[in-house]
DNA sequence: TGAATATATGAACAGTTATTCATATAATAA
DNA sequence: TTATTATATGAATAACTGTTCATATATTCA
């Protein structure tokens, strides 16, 4: 799946071919087809939003491979726990993390691997400095 | 590299292991060792960042596989010419797009393959609802 | 040269967001 | 029961963000 979208490569012929400021612009650019639909646009931004923050990425960051309780996710990140559970409900809401209730702990792990995925490619993004 | 992320689950071992409450909080949890610093967790909260609007997501989309001017942007994403200015003078100080000048047009591109491949990521969580 | 086109940018304003504080709910221990 | 611990949440506020409007720069064309 990763691998399909790094072989549609930028073909060449699309490259040479634009309608900026053609007398005929009636016609769409066949970027058109890949442009996303409102509804798509918007939850994949509120996805990307959710991430957007460096106290939540640091949550993420001690819950990619151990599970959590508030507690000690606010002890760790050096926040305070309900700066915390306000955030962790933010992530849980897009489906970033989720939680399990043992007693009257919470504890919280990452939802689904694609969380582990984007951090990671984001790091690697940031490290190509 | 993404395969290293989703062999890295997390152990069982790790789930039992929990300090919180415990009397002696002097030694830090394991997972301290995971926590992002300062440094590395606001930049890559300002990469996601980046990415965290419905109108930027569109037009990363258009540049998915195509290189387009601003002018042809703006119209395929119905925005004004100068919100799309302001917005991708964003994208290009996260390393999201690259711009080559020609002329009097300025032509975009995706910066680098993480782009699409974080595009991708989201695209399938969100899709998975 | 002057007019038109393409892009960029500063200022201002409206809307959003992250934190704090106070407090509420819930579970456990004494 | 009362006290303690763990978590959640509403309201208020300060900081941030995205757009618009006006305008600036730069290139091409006549």
């Amino acid at each position: 799946m990763l691998a399909d979208v790094q072989s549609e490569e930028i073909q060449s012929e699309d490259v040479q071919t634009h309608t900026c400021g053609e007398a005929d612009e009636r016609q769409q650019h066949p970027a058109a087809n890949d442009l996303l639909d409102d509804d798509a646009a918007v939850d994949l931004a509120e996805l990307f939003r959710a991430m957007g923050d460096g106290n939540r990425m640091k949550i993420i960051s001690v819950l990619m491979h151990h599970e959590l309780c508030v507690h000690d996710i606010a002890s760790l990140v050096d926040m305070t726990q309900s700066a915390v559970s306000h955030q962790l409900r933010g992530l849980r809401q897009m489906r970033l993390v989720k939680s399990r209730k043992e007693g009257r702990h919470v504890y919280y792990t990452l939802d689904d691997h694609h969380v582990q995925q984007l951090f990671q490619v984001g790091l690697e993004h940031i490290k190509g400095k």
